[in-house]
DNA sequence: CAAATACTTGACAAAATTGTATATTTTATT
DNA sequence: AATAAAATATACAATTTTGTCAAGTATTTG
């Protein structure tokens, strides 16, 4: 399970244009801040002015602004703007190894993985918000200490007792 | 962020192994049943055993099996076989832009957000085994509706709350 | 011990992703 | 109007991931 490069790099992006006091930026000032070139900024900024995030102006003096207040921007309107989720349409499609459509295309138990870990991980990123990033990493780090890890072991961040095939007949599907 | 092709075929070729009564698969016996070259189930099988999930026996008669029962196999297991996790040691030396070192090395808050979703997903992972994808898709989305979404609208499948950058002075760094 | 079967390994070809280059359009300033 | 600064758009080069090929090693069976 891989962070795309656009996803990365997107976030950092918009995160310069949030944090900025003036609220404004142009690509090549983000480009300097980021080091990255002016070529690929473009190419991000579009992404995320397409999604609806960026409202930008255009000429001299123009540049990019965030559309809507930072704290009513979700991490996962971000990332949607910049990739695929984890599981969308075209995924079954991606994977049809030689043949031409999915082996296990009308009845396929890994699919339903990877849409409920979809579903949490989406969760997860729509509760977050681009201001709750403004702050020091030993600060989100000491978040995740005290919250992360320890619902983690309360066993409430998580797919707990998946149908089993054992004792499966319980479920009338 | 993306599910890779070594995962996905990968968990589908161990599944392939643990359903099979006789617990006993050949390479091309898996690259039938999942429509793959024998070349490429060699490869990801390959990887599964370097994992320590599977055993092979060489020679006339031989094949793998799991190396250990279903269910104390879990999905995290296999994906950690397979691939590398979100968040890793290399993550930061993959993004560096153009410039040689990341220039949030030191200090950067969007690094602990992957960290944290990380930590959900291998979490969520590690509680589900390869026996919890013995049954129909059907099964499956009726739990995914049942659980998932239900825990999610609870808010506790989330990272709720991250430290805001406004009010964040209550978390001594 | 030879033949058949099956795993192992490393190199390489194809495809997808990632990042760059170039040209165009828009707008403020002088 | 001319110029400079900035966004937009498209095509293309580089890199990484994905999947294949081919030659090897090991083991069982007759």
């Amino acid at each position: 399970m891989k962070i795309t490069a656009s996803e990365e790099y997107g976030v950092r992006c918009i995160l310069q244009i949030a944090r900025e006091p003036s609220g404004y930026l142009t690509i090549p000032q983000i480009a300097k801040r980021e080091a990255l070139t002016t070529a690929y900024v473009a190419k991000l900024v579009h992404l995320l002015l397409k999604g609806g995030l960026l409202q930008s102006t255009r000429g001299k003096n123009g540049g990019y602004r965030l559309a809507r207040p930072a704290d009513q921007i979700s991490i996962l309107s971000v990332l949607d703007a910049l990739a695929t989720p984890i599981f969308s349409k075209e995924f079954c499609n991606r994977f049809t190894g030689t043949a031409c459509t999915c082996k296990h295309d009308n009845d396929c138990s890994i699919r339903a993985l990877w849409i409920a870990i979809d579903l949490v991980v989406r969760h997860a990123f729509s509760e977050t918000m681009l201001t709750n990033l403004f702050c020091t990493e030993r600060q989100m780090q000491r978040w995740n200490q005290i919250h992360i890890t320890h619902e983690a072991s309360d066993s409430r961040v998580a797919l707990p007792g998946f149908p089993s095939g054992l004792s499966g007949n319980e479920i009338d599907g």
